[in-house]
DNA sequence: AAGACGATCCTG
DNA sequence: AGGATCGTCTTT
C-alpha cells in the first residue's frame, strides 16, 4: 500500500509515465520530521531534445544537466524570480524527458505546489529511488484521466503547442485556462 | 556587462 | 490587466 515507487517505473517513455502518475502520492519528509502525502493530479509531459518545449531542446547546459540522466532523477528549476517547479526525469540515460508535476490534491498549480513542498536548488538531481525526503508511492488508480494541451509554451510552435500532453484527473481542479 | 524573458501567482 | 522578482541564456 505505501509501497515506494521503484527505478523501472520512470525508465518509460515519458508519454506512459506522465499519466501513469495521476493518483500516485508524493511523499515529502520535512526537516522537522514530520511527512506529508499528497496526490498527483495534474501533470505534463515534456519529450526529449526535439520537443521545443523541453528545456532540453536548448541543449546541455548547467541548468538542463539533470534532465538528461536516468528516469526517477528529480529536476527543479526556479521561474519568474519566486517558483520552484517540480519535475521528474523518465526515461534512459540520454532521453532528456520529464513530466512536470502540475498539480496535486488541495495545491492546483506548480508554483504552488513546489511552495508547499518547501523545494529548493537542493533538490536539483534528487533520486526518487534513494531519496530520504521525497518519493513517491502507490494510490488510488484514477476513474478516468483526461488530457489538454500544454501551458504556457506558445513560443514552442507546432506540433508541440497542440499536443495533448497534458494530464488530469476528471474533476480535479485543474491549471487557470481552458482545459481544452 | 547588460538586457530580455520565463513550464507562475496574486492583487486590483 | 499588470506587477513581483531573479536565474539563465543571448547579445554586446
Amino acid at each position: 500500500m505505501n509501497q515506494r515507487i521503484l527505478r523501472d517505473f520512470f525508465l518509460r517513455d515519458v508519454l506512459e509515465v506522465a499519466p501513469a502518475l495521476l493518483g500516485k502520492k508524493i511523499v515529502r519528509r520535512f526537516p522537522d520530521g514530520t511527512i506529508k502525502k499528497y496526490q498527483i493530479t495534474e501533470t505534463e509531459a515534456y519529450r526529449g531534445i526535439e520537443d521545443r518545449a523541453c528545456h532540453a531542446s536548448k541543449g546541455r547546459t548547467p541548468r538542463t544537466e539533470v534532465m538528461f540522466q536516468q528516469g526517477g532523477t528529480v529536476y527543479v528549476y526556479f521561474i519568474y524570480g519566486q517558483y520552484w517547479l517540480l519535475n521528474f526525469v523518465t526515461g534512459e540515460e540520454g532521453d532528456a524527458s520529464a513530466v512536470l508535476i502540475r498539480g496535486m490534491e488541495g495545491f492546483p498549480g506548480p508554483g504552488r505546489l513546489g511552495r508547499e513542498l518547501q523545494l529548493d536548488r537542493s533538490f536539483y538531481g534528487e533520486d526518487l529511488v534513494t531519496s530520504g525526503r521525497m518519493w513517491i508511492e502507490e494510490g488510488e488508480r484514477p476513474v478516468q484521466i483526461q488530457s489538454g494541451s500544454r501551458i504556457g509554451i506558445h513560443y514552442a510552435g507546432e506540433p508541440w503547442v497542440s499536443n495533448r500532453w497534458r494530464f488530469f484527473i476528471n474533476g480535479q481542479t485543474v491549471s487557470a485556462r481552458t482545459p481544452d
